[in-house]
RNA sequence: GGAGAGAUAUCGAAGUGGUCAUAACGGGGCUGACUCGAAAUCAGUUUGUGCGAAAGCACACGAGGGUUCGAAUCCCUCUCUCUCCGCCA
């Protein structure tokens, strides 16, 4: 959520700022404007007859005590308390599509980024050289079901498409990178959180996936009179819940957390011909970092988040590229996104296996989480979030770049304590 | 699944229709006094949100509704916590 002061204050800047995000927001922005500007007119009306009701009311008792007449002073509060009451009723009314339309505006783009989309991306570095092979390789697909390392067939058959099995070697090796990444993020001060898979409304909300994207998420079928649950998109949905309604302290930021979970997508409609496998499924298994910051370390706090992505993949010898992503590109909630992309060579180009981002305070503001500064103000504090990593593309790749002539394939030196071998044979 | 109890500030807790919400009483934290220092003691201080240029005002007793001139208090719905019984990895 956006500040509405700031709103108030630069709207031209605003509407200018989420163009570049591909929003035109001119419309909202000015609907805004003018129900906040009512919002208030509302409050500071009400308000009044409030404290009028206050002053009256300390005197009922005081006039009974003294056996006075009261009848004149209820017909009064009679009055006032119908005019809050509609009052009230036309602010609610009011709020509810002022609320609305603020959950729906995008975050701010940071000001250096590009305007677009993926076209605009802007690799910024690059690592290692592509593998060159002196045999035609095979695809990931065939590689991993010839070696037994996935169950294609029967994972379709026991949920459908966009499911498979890891089984063998293959549901090794899976285990050996989470256990990789997890004891990496260890090393580096991350906090450990398994938390829950199923999530209440409010931790789509505060993550800003919902209202608007909350068709992309499987609810679970519950009775009228229970709470309504999502299979979590992303454990970053759980982990920025967690201080929601909190005030921290300064000292006790910043929070480092990472989680592993599996994460169920619904993909309906994006499914595409080239994203054979388990590049894109409905569950898929990711290692999420999330940190809480002070305002003025947010960005020292990206830079690390990317620095440890990068090293994750770095350690499994991988060709890769990081690249700053332009305005569109980045999703609605964040003011910056920087995607960690590998080469998988059946695939054209790369892909993302993670995505390091920066919220500032938008998810902060929508789930009211902020910190007491050592001189006792309070203010809005700033998360961040980047997948560290997600396994689904990263095995892909791994099977690809590291296969041999001979259809075997090299288990990265960093995985080889988790498996016992080095070589994955048929 | 059945039965019951509960939710008030940083913690414990009082308040059962108005004069009792910064909120009794007790503990904790912070500041100061006393002390070489500490303990003990004494004094002071210690919620958040909204509106407002400010002074200030309003709101909040788990959440949302209702009754009433007036609700922490009465009624309804929901959420969460605990106890007992049943079932159970």
């Amino acid at each position: 959520m956006l500040d509405i002061k700031y709103i108030k204050e630069n709207p031209d800047e605003v509407v200018a700022r989420l163009a570049k995000k591909g929003k035109d927001a001119a419309e909202d922005i000015a609907q805004i404007l003018k129900l906040d500007a009512e919002r208030r007119a509302l409050i500071s009306g009400t308000e009044a007859i409030k404290a009028e009701q206050n002053k009256v009311n300390k005197l009922i008792p005081q006039y009974k005590k003294e056996g006075k007449d009261v009848s004149e002073i209820f017909a009064k509060m009679k009055e006032m308390s119908v005019q809050v009451k509609a009052d009230e009723e036309k602010l609610k009314e009011v709020e509810t599509l002022f609320n609305s339309l603020m959950l729906g505006l995008p975050n701010l783009p940071d000001e250096d980024l590009l305007p677009g989309g993926k076209e605009n991306n802007e690799p910024l570095r690059y690592f290692g050289e592509p593998k060159k092979f002196d045999f035609e390789p095979k695809n990931h697909v065939d590689l991993c079901t010839d070696l037994g390392l996935i169950d294609y067939k029967r994972g379709a058959k026991l949920s459908g498409a966009g499911f498979w099995i890891y089984s063998g070697m293959g549901a090794r090796l899976e285990w050996a990178l989470l256990n990789y990444f997890i004891e990496t993020h260890l090393s580096n001060g991350f906090e450990l959180m398994l938390v829950p898979h199923m999530l209440g409304y409010e931790c789509g909300l505060t993550a800003g996936q919902f209202p608007k994207f909350a068709d992309d998420v499987y609810w679970l079928e519950t009775a009228e009179d229970e709470r309504r649950r999502f299979m979590l998109p992303t454990a970053e949905t759980a982990l920025v819940s967690l201080h929601r309604d909190e005030i921290l302290t300064e000292a006790d930021l910043p929070k480092k957390y990472i989680s592993y979970t599996p994460c169920f997508r619904r993909e309906a409609g994006s499914y595409r011909a080239d994203e054979r496998g388990m590049v894109r499924g409905h569950q898929f298994n990711k290692v999420e970092m999330v940190q809480y910051t002070l305002p003025e370390k947010s960005d020292e706090a990206f830079e690390e988040l990317v620095s440890c992505a990068e090293n994750l993949v770095k350690g499994l010898g991988f060709h890769f590229r990081t690249v700053k992503l332009a305005a569109e590109d980045c999703s609605a909630s964040m003011a910056r996104t920087y995607d960690i992309e590998i080469n998988i060579p059946s695939m054209d180009g790369y892909k993302e296996v993670s995505s390091v981002s920066n919220a500032r305070d938008y998810q902060a503001r929508r789930g009211m989480m902020r910190v007491r500064r050592d001189d006792g103000k309070i203010e809005f504090l700033h998360t961040l979030n980047g997948s560290g990593l997600a396994t689904s593309r990263i095995l892909p790749a791994l099977v690809e770049q590291n296969q041999l002539s001979d259809g075997s394939v090299v288990v990265p030196e960093v995985l080889r304590k988790y498996i016992g071998t080095d070589i994955i044979k048929k």
